[in-house]
DNA sequence: GAGCACTGC
């Protein structure tokens, strides 16, 4: 079955009339965004894709970039009334675009934001009873489902962005699947559930869900012209480096595939070969010239801006000039911004990215796309069950998304800095998230909603069973579990457990805070490790962060610590210029205490008793004890450390403040993988404590020492 | 004495 823009037609392909649109109102901008509305690739398939949907269970959506399927599908359902019985639920993998796309509908409905349409997202919630189309984060759709599985309020789910698979998309595929083939049953409104992606690679989705017709639809995307080197690269940055100044000095309509430059920089040359595959484009005239460059981190770009930076200083006068501006993640969000604002006349842009700038943030005026084929992602390894963050290939549907970076206003090209023969020998696809990382919180989720059997459950691709048994055990130790006629259940602990938007372990280290009466202090320090570090660390000027950071030290580890600055931030009202002076970060140390507050709600609803230690930091540290003992390190006879259950060596990472301390034993919070293996955020605890919390566990663990 | 891609509840 395929749609296209021209071949649909236009109102009704079914026997029901298709509902005519709204008028166009007297308001310019109203009109104006009627007239974007209709000129749409999508538009004329409406009538078609709306008798197709209308009959379909399940359908999978595909339309390029620029298609509008986002914003027009849930209209076009609304408007052929499927949305009568129940909400329309449209799923995005992050929070701003959940917002804006609902922001956009709801003005193309010409309705009130958090009326008609309307948006959830954690801590915001802009919807009422008159909302019938719902766009909301795939995490806060499975949060929901937690407490109705059925899904009950809905009568659409739309799993928009499903090529990304984040972790709550895939596990939404099993929840909807599974929530549909119930409704069915027990002879309740049926739940249309609609995939949409951008890749054209759905069998995988068409499958899962019982060979589901797919749809395709037409885009906007411009030609890209496709060059790869001539000779695997063996230093990537070096070659990115070269690249990006050959661009910026080749003039254009240069067509010959050999883009040979007498420059500077000739004996360092990257040749490029024109792709064979991909339609060239016509050489329009563009309307901007930039350079986006793909690194994988931090520090990367940080080093790869001050070099083009200082080239660009030495370059003949027949070159315009070059503004350099770095992009990722932790960038403060003021230097993010840069990156939309228009370059002083006759400068390029040049934006040297991590993957951020592949699906999260996306920058007009992109012209020349360079892509190293590298991407820092986590890897599990099964062997040994262990997270590792590492610099990798990308994967082909990735390098695909960055080359579509480059054509989004107009014509673009891409370089991409390994041969086509490399790229050819590319993984297909990503490993999905749901393969690579901890499955405690999944589990722990699947249980809440009474899944009968999580060892069974119907993934579209499904994890190993190590790793889910190994989440299973991590639950058990937690107290999270029971055995019911062979059954997995949840136990009531496990059942709170399951209440908190937290790592199942910190969730437990809240509910047993109330035992150790510091459930106030608890709630700190789990809202405080649950965000992004809020030590800002320019290394710089290490010495100055380490003598204005000395007030807060306690000797008994980073946990307390951290308390130790959120109080003064607190009692200082949460003052800005504080936190600059104290190298704290702000924005993040707001976000704690929005988090704080969310968890504490949590605690009030399930009558839990909030109480301080006032001061007691001893039961805090026993109450931490309590709930991280399986991560545990003891100091050995020659000075090392090893943890307790696998006895792996580790170190103490040197942000932490027991660097230069040697404490018999601790918990820790996370383990970092890099040249070593490192404890991160530390809490001196008594090995006593730890026998009392798991005395089970630690038996267990000694038997198996001495064997 | 070292380094943290990106999301999300």
């Amino acid at each position: 079955m395929l749609l296209t823009a021209g071949g649909g037609g236009g109102a009704g392909g079914g026997r029901r009339q298709t509902p005519p649109l709204a008028q166009p109102s007297a308001s310019p901008y109203r009109e104006a965004l009627e007239l974007q509305r209709r000129s749409l690739p999508i538009f004329r398939a409406r009538g078609q894709l709306l008798a197709q949907l209308r009959n379909l269970d399940n359908a999978v959506l595909i339309g390029e970039t620029g298609s509008g399927k986002t914003t027009q599908i849930p209209q076009y359902l609304y408007e052929g009334g499927i949305s009568r019985q129940g909400i329309i639920a449209v799923t995005q993998p992050r929070r701003v675009a959940a917002i804006s796309l609902a922001t956009r509908v709801s003005d193309e409905k010409r309705t009130e934001l958090g009326k008609l349409v309307g948006y959830t997202v954690r801590f915001e919630d802009v919807t009422s009873e008159d909302t019938r189309i719902k766009f909301l984060t795939d995490g806060m759709l499975l949060r929901e489902a937690i407490s109705d599985s059925l899904l009950r309020k809905y009568s659409c789910v739309i799993l928009d962005e499903a090529h990304e698979r984040t972790i709550h998309t895939d596990v939404l595929f099993g929840v909807v699947k599974t929530a549909q083939k119930r409704r069915k049953e027990l002879g309740k409104l049926p739940l249309k559930v609609i995939v949409m992606s951008a890749t054209m690679d759905v069998d995988l989705f068409s499958q899962y869900f019982n060979g589901a017709p797919v749809l395709y639809l037409e885009g906007r995307q411009h030609p890209i012209q496709i060059f790869y080197t001539k000779q695997p690269q063996q230093d990537y940055l070096h070659a990115a480096l070269v690249s990006v100044f050959q661009i910026h000095q080749v003039s254009l309509g240069s067509d010959s595939g050999d883009q040979q430059v007498p420059l500077p920089l000739r004996q360092l040359t990257v040749s490029f070969q024109l792709s064979e595959t991909p339609a060239s484009g016509q050489q329009e005239a563009p309307s901007s010239q930039d350079i986006l460059v793909f690194l994988t981190g931090q520090e990367e770009i940080e080093a790869m801006s001050k070099t083009c930076r200082d080239i660009a200083k030495h370059l003949p006068d027949s070159c315009p000039p070059m503004l350099v501006l770095p992009l990722y993640a932790s960038l403060p969000y003021s230097q993010q911004l840069r990156v939309f604002q228009g370059a002083p006349k006759g400068y390029r842009k040049v934006i040297i990215s991590t993957n951020i700038a592949e699906t999260s943030i996306t920058i007009t005026g992109i012209k020349y796309v360079v892509d190293t084929g590298m991407v820092k992602a986590k890897k599990y390894n099964p062997d040994s069950g262990l997270e590792v963050l590492a610099v990798q290939r990308v994967s082909k549907t990735q390098a695909w998304q960055r080359t579509g970076r480059a054509g989004r206003e107009d014509s673009g090209i891409c370089y991409r800095l390994y041969t086509e023969d490399e790229f050819e020998k590319f993984e297909k696809m990503t490993v999905p998230e749901i393969q690579r990382c901890n499955l405690a919180s999944v589990i722990l989720q699947l249980l809440a909603m009474r899944v009968p059997n999580v060892l069974t459950f119907d993934f579209m691709s499904k994890p190993s069973p190590d790793h889910v048994e190994a989440a299973v055990a991590h639950l058990d130790l937690l107290g999270a579990l029971e055995h019911e006629d062979g059954r997995l259940t949840l136990t009531p602990t496990g059942r709170k457990m399951a209440a908190f938007p937290l790592e199942p372990k910190f969730a437990k280290t809240i509910l047993l805070s109330s035992k150790f009466h510091c459930t106030e202090e608890i709630l700190t320090i789990v809202s405080l490790l649950s965000v992004d570090s809020v030590l800002y660390n320019p290394p710089a000027r290490r010495d100055e962060v380490q003598s204005v950071r000395k007030k807060f030290i306690s000797s008994e580890g980073d946990h307390i610590t951290l308390l130790n600055i959120y109080r003064t931030f607190k009692n200082l009202g949460g003052n800005k210029d504080w936190c600059k002076e104290n190298f704290v970060n702000s924005k993040n140390m707001l976000l704690v205490a929005e988090v704080r507050a969310q968890l504490r709600d949590i605690c009030l609803k399930m009558s839990m008793p909030i109480v301080s230690s006032r001061g007691d930091m001893e039961s805090v540290r026993r109450c931490l004890a309590h709930s991280l003992f399986m991560s545990t390190a003891e100091l050995q006879t020659d000075g090392t450390y090893a943890t307790t259950d696998t006895h792996q060596p580790v170190a103490i990472h040197p942000s932490s403040v027991l660097f230069h301390c040697k404490p018999a034993c601790v918990v820790y919070t996370s383990l970092l993988y890099t040249n070593k293996c490192y404890m991160r955020d530390l809490c001196v605890v008594d090995a006593e404590w730890l026998y009392e919390a798991a005395p089970d566990y630690f038996r267990k663990k000694l038997r198996t020492a001495r064997n």
